[in-house]
DNA sequence: TTGTGTGAATGCCTTCACAGCT
DNA sequence: AGCTGTGAAGGCATTCACACAA
């Protein structure tokens, strides 16, 4: 299920596996830094270790672009930065938009990783008038009224959404419609879009989440292994060390479906009575 | 599974697959708001649409949970809500510190996402004494020096870093030897952690990246058929083409460490020259 | 000898399709 | 009749292990 997969012509010839391209922006950043240090050369072993994958795997992520190292040397790390910017589209400049100019809008606006990855900050659009002129980042917010003729004033195709979460299904469509073909979500809502257009989404709320159950095994196992060997060893390592699945290789697309039925996604939820004793369950965390 | 299922729920969480686990805040999330709309039932079908997946894949993800299901009927929201949030360990609460104070931290200070699902900003942290005292979504930062001390005494086994990336290892290292266990990497570095220790790596840069790729791909395709058919206009956009990313240099280091191939975490990228500032220049996350 | 490139094997995830409960 | 729960099948992704190039 590759991102905004349609039904038409779908040339594939050049088919790179959606976990591979995941990683690739991963070997750019380690690339680069060897590059800095005018490493020449670098062996799959190396890298990998640099990137936090095993080296097959990169090799056969590499495998998917094309031959470009050499038997018994390694890779030529100046080559392989070009290659994997060229194949990532890093080579060209990507205007994009941010909506939402609130603490995480302007948290974003201010980040540097844009600039040197061929992303430019364009414009910066809140719906707030209070905000309209205000400098963030350097660059003078403007109001959402403006929001059409900005994207095709600058052929912007990448929109980030930073909005609370009622607003993000509205601007999205505004922003699909005055062209934005990539749209990177930061409000806890699955946005409907048609057929040709990417969205993936961040959501701190779901990662910590996703911690928070291994977080709540490992105080599990622990209860056990320490109830099996009652104060045996003091040093108990648990030594079942998990291993999380990255973040970045979840393609999010479309929301298939008619309408945009429940766009509204509860960031003050009304929380569960989780009162009902659960089984066997530890009360709390760590007694303070 | 034939396994017989009896009226009480075993917690049979023994092998529940890390794509469901990842799915899991997704489904709680549509739940939650079915469940602020007092809807009391819901079908695998409508909640599929609703979370933004499709519903064999949905029901497949709840079989691992148990049958919590009535056929012929659905699912009953309000104790769907309950036992996935108890499988995800969000029927305790989680105390969190926040490291690093910048744009990104504050945002997620600010965040509202936290409260209502178990999770709980015990601290705000930051290596800039002028930092220190000034209240920052209702609490007042606290000094780095203090972080051992505020670990242990919250029993805090959630930490999360903002900070530039290159403290980002060294406030790693302390996070763990304070008794942090689980860790959300905003900070642009392969985190290097003993076993045991969960890390998760959210990055803007490479979100950023991957949706540059596919872009680049659809105008590749888009200019394929333009070319075949001249005409038909709509917003068209006009890039800009700026030949190499380089330019700039990514000094950013690379804590690399071999490590015992243990720590997963997707890398990241983002220049962030090392600005010492308390002004975490990371990817980030939330809504504003 | 060293380290890439890659068929083959393995395992995980998704999708299908339908049996079975209400 | 409707919808869940789940074996079975099909796809991807990862890992293995080794032929082959330098």
């Amino acid at each position: 299920m590759a991102t905004g997969r349609t039904h038409r012509p779908a040339t594939r010839s050049r088919g790179i596996p959606e976990a591979t391209v995941a990683r690739l922006p991963l070997y750019l950043r380690a690339l680069t830094a060897l590059s800095e240090r005018s490493v020449p050369t670098v062996s799959s072993e190396e890298l990998a270790a640099a990137a936090g994958v095993n080296s097959a795997k990169l090799r056969k992520d590499f495998s998917y672009l094309g031959s470009y190292g050499t038997r018994g040397v390694g890779y030529d790390v100046e080559y392989l930065v070009y290659q994997i910017s060229r194949e990532l589209g890093l080579t060209q400049d990507w205007p994009v938009v941010i909506v939402g100019i609130g603490n995480l809008g302007a948290a974003l606006a201010n980040y540097g990783g844009f600039a040197s990855r061929g992303f430019r900050v364009a414009a910066l659009i809140d719906a707030d008038p209070a905000m309209a002129g205000k400098p963030v980042a350097g660059i003078a917010v403007q109001h959402t009224d403006e929001l059409e003729s900005i994207i095709s004033d600058n052929g912007v195709s990448i929109g980030v959404i930073a909005t609370p979460a009622g607003a993000a299904q509205q601007v999205c469509e505004r922003l699909v419609a005055a062209g934005v073909t990539s749209i990177l979500n930061f409000a806890p809502t699955v946005l409907s879009v048609p057929d040709g257009v990417d969205v993936r989404k961040v959501d701190l709320s779901i990662e910590l989440q996703i911690l928070a159950f291994h977080e709540q095994r490992k105080a599990g196992e622990e209860a056990a292994q320490d109830a099996a060997q009652a104060g045996a060893t003091a040093p108990a390592p648990a030594r079942a060390s998990r291993v999380l699945p990255d973040a970045a290789a979840t393609p999010a697309t479309a929301a298939t479906g008619p309408a945009t039925g429940a766009a509204t996604a509860p960031v003050a939820s009304a929380d569960a009575r989780d009162n009902q004793g659960p089984d066997g369950d530890v009360p709390a965390v760590m007694p303070a």
